[in-house]
DNA sequence: CGAAAACCGATACTGAGCCTCAATATCAGT
DNA sequence: ACTGATATTGAGGCTCAGTATCGGTTTTCG
């Protein structure tokens, strides 16, 4: 991704556009992966962990990146590419797609104007093994591992 | 709930019933509201950190007990009352409920069923303001901070 | 320029949970 | 009741992710 994009959606505000971040900044938007704090942090010695952190807690506000939780639970970051979206975790390979699912605002707005209250936001992660892992492991992988202790299975 | 019900459900099978072990169940069998762990362990004092945590895992791994994740992130548990399910979460008071929404497992056999890979698993918060919280509030409450980091809003 | 505001890095801290390990408890089979 | 195999315990330390503090440094803007 251009880095400009990002750095011109958090500037413009009171927010300003330093050395630090900007080096934050520049490296996110050079990954086309999921990454952690800790290995951006890695990356860029003369940046403090601190403002690693800050950095990826603005641009997470302003929807520019996006936090996933492996099934697992331990949290990965990505650049958002569409709007609003859910992901597609592959539990095989980490790889994470997005997926927008309109239904799924649907069935919440049917709940909301049943009364029962209102939805102010929601969280959807879904657990895939992906075609090409599929390919890959033939039929014999089990991924019931994956599944004990923080997500639902069916 | 019946601790019975919890204690049958993890005996019978390697697991075996301790003192400590009952204690923990006990106690959770009790509440008729979600809970930390910690919460747990300081009414719990003559039980273990680990104990409690390691009580609690086992719960959770036999589906009688799910963890939830608040809009910041933190996690709390609460007895399952009914089979799969997904949360709704109330940001203002804290109220839990079930919801269980086929629809939503539809759309993920669609997804199957295109090809691109298998869903082994899924996680779904939905985070909401109930309606007695909507009434006591009326309407001038503002949850947008609710929204901002983890989970997704519209 | 000069001051206010935002930001920085170092460091300490928190919360949630797991790991280790010697000591102990449980349970099935005598 | 005794015994031995095995599961479990509690203390305490450790990890990981992230936040708070704070004195010093940039940036921005008038």
């Amino acid at each position: 991704m251009d880095p400009q994009t990002l750095l011109d959606a958090i500037g413009g505000r009171s927010y300003r556009i330093t050395h630090p971040r900007r080096q934050v900044i520049e490296s996110i938007a050079g990954k086309d992966t999921n990454f952690t704090a800790e290995e951006l942090h890695g990356e860029l010695e003369s940046v403090g962990r601190a403002t690693v952190y800050r950095t990826i807690k603005l641009l997470v506000e302003q929807g520019l990146l996006c936090k996933i939780s492996l099934p697992d639970g331990s949290p990965r970051y990505m650049l958002t590419m569409s709007g609003h979206h859910h992901h597609l975790v592959c539990v095989s390979c980490g790889m994470v797609s997005e997926f927008q699912q309109s239904e799924i605002e649907d069935l919440l707005s049917q709940w909301e104007a049943s009364g029962k209250g209102s939805v102010v936001g929601h969280r959807i992660e879904v657990y895939v093994v992906c075609a090409t892992c599929q390919a890959r492991l033939g039929g014999t992988a089990n991924f019931g591992a994956y599944l004990v202790e923080p997500a639902h299975s069916h």
